[in-house]
RNA sequence: GGCCCCGUCGUCUAGCGGUUAGGAUCCAUGGUUUUCAUCCAUGUUACAGGAGUUCAAUUCUCCUCGGGGUCACCA
């Protein structure tokens, strides 16, 4: 037997798809996509929460609906405020916006106080006086007989005077028998026999405070969300949601369980695996649009498409293509998405990024030659802010390997012949104007390209790799450039 | 252990009965470059196993194995 309400939702859909021809507007306002993230504030935010986040924002942004935000702080001794604070500020940075004001549930108890007393008014719920060592033993009893640790509904249909000094939990009338079905967008229909997992659950502790179930349930209805994108780590938690829904008359809104992120181990991704901090993604140097880009194709795809703009991800992204197995966080292709934009950036964006590694352009009046040599060699924006640094600052050491392999033969020579070039030049701007005299002196000695390269490049950069050395010589100009030459050639004379 | 989910290159994935099983990343090699990086080219590597169904299974069914999730007065 079928759970009667999946039953009538189904129908009552149908009956809305198929009058949506003629009342098309009626029916777009029903169904305006409302989505949500709801996370608990009990540490930063985590990158499995972040990608679930994103689907469902980007869910919400292609149908023209609406994101929002959810705080599940009902867990006074886990929760903090830091925390909220801490999510908050991740979402800042990426850039997704919550639709609405954000909902506490901590500041709700008067309207959860209200549905519990309706479900008691209504015969759905009932006082549970069983104390937590009654409860204990029953598991324990249970566990002895190999049988599933289940509450054992003694005090259902209890009318006799209850029991003194415990405070009563609430318990909701759950179906002993019976089969639930979990429509789901990703995995297909799921369905549940409730004698297997099903028992009168709590939905009010005894201090009177609900208990996850049963707010999840009252909250995504009270907030119109329809479509709820949530880790398959929640998918045995739906039936009872649904038991909720059904006990309460709402409208059961649409699921898709997106598998969970794994570490190396094939475990689920938890604090403790390290980087999982979304915030560390910043301090290490990775931009938004990579780490969203990452993100987005962990669990989803659209044909072979790597790369992502954010206009594109909200055209294009859909629930259903999500995938239906655990995919293992592993972030290498996170640096070669991170190179790609960093390498696509305009030096103005790129500037004002900067600013956060310690690295203040506004005023170089070579930044554009200067990012345009670098940007294209840095995997991470930390990355980039040491390269800058190190063009930038007059060498003080030179790297032994690299002198012995370019100061060979006439190497000093060739250096003073060069300086000579450089300190007799009237007009030295663009890079170019250094690569004509490179070029003078390679043709007036007859010699080959490194044979000036080699040691002009540690003398400008104290080792053996490194940008175009006719960009190099242009940022840090004629004075400077001269400078190092014989600062280079005193050294390693 | 019960229940539920999942199983294609090392990793992220495409595939939706007939493909030389594709792309990306990583790695290796070559080219370009005064060097390194970028870029370009080439290459190595995968359908967990076994039965069925079918003219034909990576694809459908079942079983086995493997992995994961969840079983609270936590969320």
């Amino acid at each position: 037997m079928k759970y009667p309400f999946n039953c009538i939702s189904t129908l009552f859909y149908q009956h809305l798809t198929q009058n949506s021809l003629k009342f098309g507007n009626f029916y777009k306002r029903l169904h305006m996509v409302v989505t949500r993230f709801a996370p608990s504030p009990t540490g930063y935010l985590h990158i499995g929460g972040l990608r679930t986040a994103l689907f469902s924002y980007l869910w919400a942004k292609k149908n023209g609906g609406k994101f929002v935000l959810r705080i599940e702080d009902t867990d006074k001794a886990r929760n903090s405020e830091a925390a909220t604070e801490a999510i908050l500020k991740a979402f800042e940075w990426l850039g997704l916006e919550a639709d609405g004001e954000i909902t506490y549930q901590s500041q709700r108890d008067e309207i959860y106080a209200k549905y519990i007393t309706q479900l008691l008014d209504e015969g759905k719920a009932y006082k549970c006086y069983m104390s937590k060592e009654e409860l204990t033993t029953l598991r324990e009893t249970q566990m002895a007989n190999k049988e599933r640790t289940r509450y054992d509904g003694r005090y259902r249909d209890f009318e006799g005077t209850p029991p003194e000094g415990i405070e009563p939990v609430i318990r909701i009338k759950a179906p002993l028998s019976g089969e639930i079905v979990v429509k789901d967008g990703v995995k297909g229909d799921i369905s549940f026999q409730a004698e297997d997992i099903l028992d009168d659950f709590v939905i009010a502790r005894g201090d009177g405070s609900p208990t996850y179930n049963f707010v999840v349930a009252v909250d995504d209805y009270l907030m119109g969300i329809n479509e709820v994108i949530r880790g398959d780590d929640h998918l045995s938690n739906t039936p009872k949601q649904i038991v909720v829904y059904e006990a309460l008359g709402f409208n059961i809104p649409a699921f898709y369980h997106v598998p969970m992120i794994h570490n190396a181990q094939g475990k689920k991704l938890s604090k403790r695996d390290g980087a999982t901090d979304v915030m560390a993604y910043k301090e290490m140097g990775y931009t938004p649009e990579a780490l969203l880009n990452f993100l987005v194709r962990l669990g989803w795809s659209h044909g072979d498409q790597e790369i992502f703009s954010m206009e594109e991800m909200q055209r294009l992204f859909d629930p259903k293509d999500i995938n239906k197995s655990a995919s293992i966080y592993s972030t290498e292709k996170l640096d070669w998405l991170n190179a790609h934009y960093i390498k696509n950036m305009s030096n103005t964006e790129l500037t004002e990024l900067l600013t956060s590694y310690d690295i203040v352009l506004t005023s170089h009046d070579k930044k554009e030659i200067l990012l345009d040599a670098l940007k294209e060699r840095a995997k991470t924006l930390v990355q980039l802010a040491q390269l800058i640094k190190e063009v930038i600052t007059t060498p003080s050491e030179y790297d032994a390997k690299a002198v012995k392999k370019a100061f060979k033969g006439n190497a000093i020579e060739i250096l003073n012949a060069f300086g000579a070039k450089v300190s007799a030049a009237e007009e030295l701007k663009l890079p170019h104007d250094y690569h004509l005299l490179m070029e003078a002196v390679v043709n007036e000695m007859e010699i080959g390209f490194g044979k000036i390269g080699n040691p002009l490049r540690v003398a400008l950069l104290g080792k053996m790799s490194g940008p175009g050395l006719d960009a190099v010589m242009a940022i840090i100009g004629k004075e400077e450039t001269m400078l190092r030459i014989a600062n280079a050639i005193t050294a390693l004379q």
